[in-house]
DNA sequence: CACTTGACCTGTCCGC
DNA sequence: TGCGGACAGGTCAAGT
């Protein structure tokens, strides 16, 4: 599910949603959905409030006033998603008809927070994890020591894209989109999306990639990537954001799930196929294999 | 080491 | 309808 737009999607709604509220309860499934929650973890999260939100990559970071923080990956399946209270939200809040529908049997995690309001973590497959880490600690995780940098921040260059892509030239362009140690936050719908804007066939090894190639996939990635924020993400299935909406970036995606249908550019038929282990689609007209 | 493939889960869809 | 198999947005571990 949730790839770089998804994830930043759900950050901006919790930092507008939690960011202030003090944690009253918190139940959890283990140890699958919380791998590290013993029995004194739901005690030791009452009372700490939260003072921030960030993303890293397709992690979400909750900071608590207790110097932890809750780590969340969604995966493929996650959602958290932020129920208002019946008293204050009344039937004209955004997501009023939420209210009594969760949790529903893939709610892993609730917290509820002290004005009755209440986050849940929900997935379906169970692939998906949150764990509380003292905060300074985080920087240690294998995860966020190899992760590459991320594709929006003012210092990523397409030269930088270019190198760090360039390390893995004997496998195949998409599946080094999709190495997160190359850089963050890219999955399928973003790579499929990235290498149809730069013209570059899915399976051409990186090292056949022409030097020329790499501004426009730089530029194609960060356009594909700021118009999916914008539309608030893709919801391919189950992906909603904090309110429970879904996002509409798949109204406007040139190849994604868009197989037998036409090309924005020259009209030929999207034709979807297997790359790197995953349903990939292309343009076979606009993106020529160069091997 | 670099690279590829399966496993982790549940649900849904498609063909027989 | 029922049933089996393939497949679904991500990451690891284990295999070659």
């Amino acid at each position: 599910m949730p790839e770089l737009p998804e994830v930043e999607t759900v950050k901006r709604g919790l930092e507008r949603l939690i960011v202030g509220k003090t944690i009253a309860s918190a139940q959890f499934d283990t140890p699958k959905s919380f791998p590290n929650a013993e029995a004194d973890v739901a005690s030791f999260l009452a009372g700490s409030s939260v003072v921030a939100v960030h993303r890293r990559a397709k992690v979400l970071l909750i900071g608590l006033s207790t110097n932890y923080s809750l780590v969340i990956h969604l995966k493929m399946t996650g959602q958290l998603v932020f129920v208002g209270d019946k008293e204050r939200f009344g039937a004209g809040h955004p997501n009023a008809s939420l209210i009594g529908q969760l949790p529903d049997k893939s709610t892993r995690v609730t917290l509820t927070f002290s004005d009755g309001s209440r986050l849940y973590f929900n997935d379906q497959r169970k692939f998906g994890w949150m764990r509380l880490l003292p905060t300074p600690e985080i920087v240690n995780l294998d995860f966020f020591k190899k992760v590459g940098p991320e594709p929006l921040s003012a210092d990523f260059s397409w030269q930088n894209l270019q190198a760090r892509l360039q390390r893995r030239k004997n496998t195949n362009i998409k599946a080094a989109l999709l190495d997160q140690t190359v850089v963050a936050g890219i999955g399928n719908i973003y790579a499929d999306e990235s290498l149809w804007g730069a013209k570059l066939h899915p399976t051409t090894l990186v090292k056949n990639v022409p030097a020329a190639k790499y501004k426009p996939l730089y530029t194609a990635m960060q356009a594909v990537l700021t118009q999916s924020i914008a539309e608030g993400g893709s919801s391919d299935r189950n992906y909603v954001d904090a309110e429970g909406s879904r996002g509409r970036y798949l109204n406007f995606a040139a190849v994604f799930r868009r197989e037998g249908r036409p090309c924005p550019r020259c009209n030929t038929l999207i034709v979807k196929t297997r790359v790197a282990g995953r349903g990939t689609h292309t343009c076979p007209k606009c993106q020529k294999l160069v091997n």
